[in-house]
RNA sequence: GCCCACGUAGCUCAGUCGGUAGAGCACGUCUUUGGUAAAGACGAGGUCAUGGGUUCAAGUCCCAUCGUGGGCUCCA
């Protein structure tokens, strides 16, 4: 995403940078063609079109250049030109031609309608010369030449169209010093190292096997164990709520997707269809239609609303392969589902609980930074227009019941009706979209739901779809990352690992063991031949919260020696007193 | 799906100019029975992703397929 000029403190910095590499580029493939290089979060990019594929070695040659270049000092001197003298300036620059035909007509640099401002000017610094808005530094020499780094080579469409040419994206980093740069660069290697993918190996969380197939997971017993934990405790907490629980298979007839409407866009979507005694069925990618059909199992009466089905349903979805990452994009996944159906009367009441909820379980997991984005009718839309501004006034009061910060993405909602997306930031500020509350102006009328009201008369009830979670594949890989796999007590896969110090120790470590599970704690034992320092490393990468030592003196003392992942001796504590202290950390959820 | 890179032991990786496969960790056996982040010795472990091709000879070069990664596009 290009940053904005006005708020970002890099954009000249950044943006001066672009135009450097882009010059270097071109010496090196003075028959190259340049796309467009704008600022970004973090630094730059350029795309070019040349000759042939750049290779990281290619990198290291360009930076050079770069430096030779911001050593020159050359001065950044802006003009403003004709469209003509533009077009004469750029005759042999395909890319900026089009972009110059677009500026003309009042378009900006991608494609979109801009200002009304048609002036077309250029930044020149020593020999190259760009299409440029500005601003920019005062002259290449304001680049700190310690403090740039070409990160990668991607490729990426001419305008962002899948149909246009492949360009190739140099991504480039700057910054004012070069300890700034190495902070990012720091950071960068801190969120490396708290992968999800990294982790869920190194604690064999779960894997992906070639031979089962991409984006399909398998959790391992820590992972599954981790899932059971978040799962029991939100399956609890809606039934505390007002939510059913209910079931649903993972396969269902032709005719029940074709009354969806997903067979007609969706299909492209979902896994290929399976012919079992002359009927096709489809593996399910939603699950709505099977909670509409528990609906529709009866003749509903106003009184019996609202009605809240919710379900940990797994759905499969074909995904394009070069879009599946880890566990946040995969084509198996389990969403925390629900579905309310409810009356025009309860619309706001519905909306607002259901995002108190989804506030209160995210919570729950440690999330607390969170930002809502307010989606609202696009031009293409179904049902009545009425409904959908009963829907946004809802949505809207909700968030500022809430108090929760929100974006309004005006047209933003899908065809069938409004939405609220709740996104969280992790540790490391880096956000995710989990939460979505969605109205469905769609469903209820394909599937002719109703609903006999006050009146003796048939009604259309409300539909509101929601995920809290999310899915649980993409919620356990954001807890992973946000918790760098150090889980709170109440969710760490083993809790304490007893580590006894000789063979001699083990059967009092088991008997302690079997008094740690009986009060509820998950234990685990270190019998391995290794010395003690070697069991409390491995408990230590393993990052279990509590290591109980046990020797001698433990055992005679009825006690264990007490050592967190944090690195602290908290030294001898009795056993039941240990107890009681995990207990007590554990029931906290901290 | 598209561009580029990558795929060698369970894991992390090395492998030069094409000449019969290497390390550390993990694993097994033995010695050691230890006090807060790795004791020592020995051993086993590989159809170099898969399938073709070039070559006297392929982990290495070429092609295809599968998978992974960084992006792009997509995520009604």
């Amino acid at each position: 995403m290009p940053t904005d000029p006005n708020n970002d403190p890099y954009y000249r910095l950044r943006h001066s940078a672009a135009h450097v590499m882009a010059q270097a580029v071109l010496e090196i493939f003075p028959e190259g063609k340049i796309a467009i290089g704008p600022p970004i979060e973090g630094g730059f990019y350029y795309d070019f079109d040349l000759p042939r594929p750049l290779s990281p070695d290619d990198l290291e040659a360009i930076e050079q250049r770069m430096r030779r270049i911001i050593k020159g000092d050359h001065s950044f001197v802006y003009r403003v030109v004709s469209a003509n003298e533009a077009r004469d300036l750029f005759k042999d620059q395909a890319y900026k031609l089009e972009l110059i035909d677009g500026l003309a007509q009042g378009q900006d640099e991608y494609g979109e309608r801009g200002s009304s401002d048609t002036v077309i000017s250029t930044y020149k610094h020593d020999t190259f010369e760009d299409l440029c808005r500005g601003p920019h530094l005062k002259s290449t020499g304001q680049i700190p030449v310690d403090a740039f780094k070409l990160t990668s080579i991607a490729g990426a469409y001419w305008r962002g169209d899948e149909h246009r040419p492949m360009l190739q994206r140099i991504y480039g980093t700057v910054w004012n010093s070069k300890d700034e740069l190495d902070a990012y660069l720091w950071k960068l290697e801190e969120a490396r190292k708290r992968d999800h993918r990294r982790l869920g190996k190194e604690l064999d969380l779960f894997s992906v096997s070639e031979d089962v197939g991409p984006g399909l997971i398998l959790w391992h017993p820590k992972g599954a164990r981790i899932r059971v934990i978040a799962e029991d405790f939100c399956r609890q907490a809606h039934l505390d709520n007002g939510y059913e629980w209910v079931f649903s298979p993972h396969v269902g007839r032709a005719h029940l997707w074709e009354t969806s409407g997903h067979l007609g866009f969706y299909s492209e979507n979902m896994f290929a269809s399976m012919n079992v005694e002359e009927e096709e069925y489809y593996v399910k990618p939603m699950n709505c239609p099977f909670h509409i059909q528990i609906y529709k199992s009866h003749l509903r009466s106003y009184r019996d609303l609202p009605l809240r089905y919710a379900e940990n349903g797994t759905v499969y979805r074909f995904e394009r392969s070069g879009v599946l990452h880890g566990l946040t994009r995969v084509r198996g996944f389990t969403q925390d589902d629900a579905h309310i159906f409810c009356r025009p009367d309860q619309v706001e009441d519905e909306i607002s609980r259901a995002l108190d909820f989804s506030l209160y379980i995210l919570r729950s997991f440690g999330l607390s930074d969170f930002k809502a984005y307010l989606s609202t009718r696009p031009e293409k839309y179904v049902g009545d227009p009425a409904k959908w501004d009963t829907a946004v006034e809802a949505l809207r009061r909700a968030v500022d019941q809430h108090a929760i910060l929100y974006e309004v993405d005006e047209g933003g909602g899908a065809f069938y009706g409004p939405k609220i997306d709740l996104k969280v930031n992790d540790a490391l500020g880096r956000e995710w979209q989990l939460s979505t509350i969605q109205f469905d102006f769609n469903l209820p009328e394909r599937f002719s739901m109703e609903y006999i009201g006050e009146d003796g008369q048939p009604h259309q009830p409300y539909m509101v779809h929601r995920a809290l979670l999310g899915s649980m594949e993409r919620f356990f890989g954001v807890l992973i990352e946000h918790y760098a796999g150090a889980f709170p007590l109440w969710l760490s896969p083993v809790q304490a690992m007893i580590i006894p110090i000789t063979d001699r120790h083990i059967e009092y470590a088991e008997s302690t063991a079997d008094r740690l599970q009986a009060a509820g704690l998950r234990v685990g034992i270190d019998t391995s031949k290794d010395r003690m320092q070697a069991k409390i490393r491995r408990a230590q990468l393993q990052k279990v919260p509590y290591m109980l030592i046990i020797g001698d003196k433990e055992q005679s003392a009825d006690a264990v020696a007490v050592r967190t992942r944090s690195g602290a001796d908290l030294g001898a504590i009795a056993v039941d007193a240990f107890i009681e202290r995990a207990q007590h950390e554990a029931a906290a959820r901290t």
